[in-house]
DNA sequence: CTGAAAGCGCTAACAA
DNA sequence: TTGTTAGCGCTTTCAG
């Protein structure tokens, strides 16, 4: 079942291969009836062209790296869903690697991309510092790496996607004073993921300014896992401190923790009000439903893919760092 | 920032370039000094093989085809896992390309898929009989194909990856006859896939068996979402049909089922218990965690990659189909 | 308008 | 032990 390849279809029709090749590409310089009956014969015979050749000949593998934390939940599939519209009408395929919210995996995946010749990367950091000096290696050999959700700091010049991170958790603070609570935990991620410490900021700033922060609601976690949302549950309730609600850094956080008070028989939300970031599925397939930060998941993986073929095509130019809009949305996890 | 190449290191050791790609290769025939000399530089000189050259010489893309219905939820990222265990060691690239549910776009996938010239596809259908000319399309141009999960009938002959459906069906059926439950819902999943009828098969038969089948308690769906389990839920109460367990075709609808039911009031596991079958972590996000048949979804992964390298390597060997054994594990959705 | 030939990076006969 | 050459599939000058 060998492939058929333009040679084939040269010796059937007894042309040259450059002739077959200009009727495929549409040259001009070539005579219309030679054309079609060449077109005819590749559809006759089933002709593909062969985009190995092409990617060699080019200098391009047409492959595109996408680095992740993790697949199991919704959230990054959805940004892959966004990329994928994007670059796979465009003929490239997207490789991916879950670095399993591990530096070290994901230092190994960034160099496995490299040798595997792709010509972009998409990543979402699974620890801010860490590799620095792998992305910047690879920047400096010239492969576009595009940053969305979490990016690094602003020592490395990249093209950024991500939400105003700071500004929406106020939002959502605000809001859950507006309906009542003033005892309010923040689980917050991990303090070498930027967002993670944006949103506490943002959590930070709003309770100062009504003269209700208190440093034992913060709690910090090592992930930001449903496992760890239990955690950070558990303590709270062992510690014995007082709370009406919880904003989550994310929604596994905020499910984890919701999970635990349920099963201690607090009532949600009722006793305590729950709220999370994210954008993902998972807010709406627990009971009850939470209450979140929604980012644009699909956009932001169609501007970062727009973002990595800007740099594809000309990697001079400079890096943007775009700032989506994500939006509150109520749910019955903070009514009542 | 050009990448360098065999070339580049032939000019500047003045050595022939089939001299340092014997050292590259491991040749024997090369003189050891003259092989250190060439790896030194190449290490210096940051030299990476052009995969894409390869595959050109070799006739073979390196590249895998998934398919799969949707990864929104964590059941076929979870499978994948297993795959990349497998296939990333061996320099293979994975392209991901999801139906969602369609199997309109799953064909278009399939043979995008073709275009990009895999060396083999592993496929989670999302429609049994659909797009069987594709199926059989590919089989027949030497693509090896690989199913798993939902796999099509026996029509097709194709290695392929499942649990056996049916007896573990049963197995849980007879968990919710043991704990004392007497109307027992099964929401099957669509007809067009063959674990939903098979699934549907054990229910039946178990409770033949006991006498205790009633065709009202069978409700058929459109689809498996979230959505789907919650209509089916919705319409249990709405026709007054008395039940006091639920066994679902996925953990998606038995979430969908539960949630509605626990916005009614209903007490889960008290009023009804519900049981589902997966084995992915949604399973446990819940609340309550929810009693299902867990699949070995990472081996299934790494058995079906085995199975298509199998089949790369020698096309003509016979299919075989792995059955897997699942686990039943009980969690609070089916106690008291 | 068409053909011949070179070249993308690499390996593997075949010579030397 | 090393070098020369052809070729994987395709496009693209350069001749004709």
């Amino acid at each position: 079942m060998k492939r058929i390849t333009i040679k084939d279809l040269a010796k059937h029709l007894l042309l040259s291969t450059s002739t077959i090749s200009r009727a495929l590409v549409n040259d001009k310089n070539i005579h219309p009836d030679t054309k079609k009956k060449i077109l005819d014969a590749a559809e006759k015979l089933g002709y593909k062209p062969n985009p190995t050749a092409l990617n060699l000949k080019y200098g391009q593998s047409k492959n595109i790296g996408f680095v992740v934390p993790e697949m199991i939940t919704p959230f990054s599939s959805t940004v892959l869903r966004g990329i994928q519209n994007i670059l796979y009408p465009l003929g490239y395929r997207i490789i991916i690697m879950q670095s399993d919210e591990n530096p070290l995996i994901e230092r190994k995946n960034l160099l496995l991309l490299e040798e595997f010749n792709v010509d972009g990367i998409i990543i979402n950091l699974c620890h801010e510092t860490y590799n620095h000096d792998v992305y910047q290696q690879i920047i400096d050999r010239g492969i576009p790496l595009v940053f969305f959700d979490r990016i690094p700091d602003k020592s490395l010049d990249a093209p950024k996607v991500m939400v105003n991170d700071n500004i929406k958790a106020s939002l959502m603070i605000e809001h859950l004073i507006d309906t009542g609570r003033k005892k309010i935990v923040h689980i917050m991620g991990p303090s070498t993921i930027r967002n993670a410490t944006e949103r506490a900021m943002g959590y930070k700033r709003i309770l100062t300014k009504h003269g209700i922060f208190d440093p034992d609601l913060l709690i910090k976690t090592e992930g930001a896992s449903f496992e760890h949302g239990r955690i950070a549950a558990q303590q709270l309730l062992s510690k014995n401190i007082e709370f009406d609600s919880i904003f989550a850094f994310t929604d596994t956080l905020a499910i984890g923790a919701m999970n635990y008070l349920l099963e201690q028989g607090i009532q949600i939300p009722e006793e305590v009000a729950i709220a999370s970031f994210s954008g993902t599925e998972l807010a709406t397939i627990v009971h009850p439903q939470l209450t979140s930060v929604e980012q644009p998941l699909v956009q932001m993986g169609e501007v970062a893919a727009g973002l990595i073929l800007e740099k594809i095509k000309d990697n001079t130019i400079s890096n943007k760092t775009i700032v989506m809009d994500a939006a509150l949305i109520y749910r019955a996890s903070t009514r009542g």
